[in-house]
DNA sequence: CTGAAAGCGCTTACAG
DNA sequence: CTGAAAGCGCTTACAG
């Protein structure tokens, strides 16, 4: 019933149009001089026919695979996840409009995981890292073997390339906009200290008290709050200690955070501001008014893959990104 | 200082050995006769040059990629994200296993997505669906193309090669454990009823009663509880109705129930059961005696994807298979 | 058991 | 502008 015709080759559109494959190839590539006419018969015909080149033959005789590498983390919480999962689909975009594919791995902190196997088996062109460490086995291993890496987030590699937003700016805008209603005594509560992440927004928070002149209340400033415990217990503290607002470093946080002064009391968001880095997780539970700066994991994946594509590409890049953010209020 | 040495081929090994291409293959497949002398031989020299073929131009010659595409939602929800996620990775950890890898592929219900690049371009062997549809476009895109698919999940195409749980045993099990406590008042809250799942999970339900000459009280069964709100209200009706036992149909569910009975009494865990299918997301918060049905995605990805490669392989597949589950208390 | 040769489907100097 | 030929790095009938 169903004939599996075959895959037509550019040999088949060589012989049925009477021209050579290199004729072919050049006009369908662009690259070389072909006439005009003959150019727009093979374009015709090939889109006639619905032709599509083999990627895998193209790849090998150009010695490129068109394929790139994602390391995802094999070892991340249900908290991070959605961002990786954004950046992802941003990668998976960028690469597809370059006729690109993302083969994934997966490497628990400090491993390679799959990445060996990828490599030696030269299945891919360039790979983007999307979480960076301290001391990043992967990211050693790949500049060894010469292969092309772009990482999504801040390094302390100065040889890294690496895209991400300007968190440090960021937090001093949302500070400083909060400074500049008057408010003063302002919250912070943050994850993990040793982040780098969480380090540039703080820094962005200390730099606007610092530009108008007003002392930063480390007292009023909480770190290492992962859990839902450790939230609360700030957000009580911060609560008692008469605090005008209280800005948070993340999603999660902010979620604890308006829930726990709804649940002290419903209308306690008319008082108390709260300010957030917004990855736009959970937009459902935000509904009051909060000062928000908006990240957007997509495009940093998007952008990441572009600059991946174009270090392949042999341009010359800037070692550093920073993506611009939004402030908005939710 | 860095020489970046050229990569060794096939080639090299055989002028550096003295013997041809066509033996050195041989050896290395394990396809056609060589001696053992000539096999030891080149085995070692390669092992001890690290040489490895390259997969691309093997493929090539096979007309194989050594590649196949995982197809992931570009619309689901944060519940169902780990799902996935651990799914992706029991289908990575599988591929490898092979030498495969992995190309994600990001589709919104309904539509193709890249799926069609991907197939044309070639770059596939095979497709593993991780979500099914009843009007699947990629599925019938697929199987038109006679590209070889598995889905994880059930579905109703009779012709698709599905992996999944046993939900409709599990939760059979699962109840019929309760009843044969002398429990009889069982509530049960689900989501979304017109997912191929939440059906099989109340088919084992009924069954359970069935088998034990009971009726079920649909009074006590909650359908289509995707907010907290719901969840909480339907936790609240129960409690009214005096259910001794609230079986979850998933995480999200159990854990909402949980934190609501606790806080309606933090000792109501003791005197109302809860139970749940479980699929180990974020058992922190769990910490009573909680009967459960565990369901492990990432095993599902696993064994979905060496499914797909036997497929891929020519193997005569099984079109339903159904994983075991296990009841434990956690 | 072993090898020369053709082939997988493209690209690209080189020559005309 | 166009093409024959070699090459990308493998595999695999076919012949010995």
């Amino acid at each position: 019933m169903e004939t599996v015709e075959k895959k037509l080759t550019i040999a088949d559109v060589a012989e049925y149009l009477g021209v050579s494959k290199t004729t072919v190839s050049r006009a369908i590539s662009g690259k070389g001089r072909v006439s005009e006419e003959t150019r727009q018969r093979v374009l015709q015909y090939i889109d006639r026919m619905d032709y599509k080149p083999n990627v895998i033959a193209k790849g090998l005789a150009q010695s490129k695979t068109f394929n790139i590498a994602v390391l995802m983390p094999a070892d991340c919480d249900m908290q991070e996840l959605p961002f990786f999962q954004n950046c992802m689909c941003g990668i998976c975009e960028a690469a597809a409009k370059r006729d690109y594919d993302v083969l994934t791995v997966y490497t628990t902190a400090g491993g390679l995981g799959g990445l060996e196997r990828i490599v030696t088996n030269q299945k891919v062109d360039g790979v983007v890292l999307t979480r960076t460490l301290v001391e990043d086995a992967a990211a050693d291993y790949l500049k060894n073997r010469n292969v092309p890496v772009v990482a999504v987030g801040s390094s302390a590699d100065a040889e890294l390339i690496q895209i991400d937003h300007d968190h440090r700016s960021a937090c001093l805008e949302l500070t400083m906009h909060l400074l500049k209603q008057g408010i003063r005594k302002v919250g912070m509560i943050g994850g993990n200290e040793t982040h780098v992440v969480t380090r540039n927004r703080f820094g962005g928070f200390a730099d606007a008290f610092r530009l108008m002149n007003l002392p930063v209340d480390m007292s009023l400033v909480y770190f290492g709050a992962e859990k839902v415990a450790e939230i609360e217990q700030a957000v009580e503290e911060l609560l008692e200690k008469k605090a005008e607002c209280i800005v948070c470093m993340d999603d999660m946080i902010c979620n604890h955070v308006i829930h726990k002064l709804r649940e002290v009391d419903v209308n306690l968001l008319n008082t108390v501001k709260v300010a957030s880095f917004y990855g736009g997780v959970s937009g459902s539970i935000l509904a009051g008014r909060v000062e928000t700066v908006e990240f957007d994991a997509k495009k940093l994946g998007f952008v990441t893959c572009n600059t991946l594509l174009d270090v392949i590409d042999g341009k010359q890049i800037a070692v550093k990104q920073l993506l611009p953010y939004k402030l908005r209020t939710i």
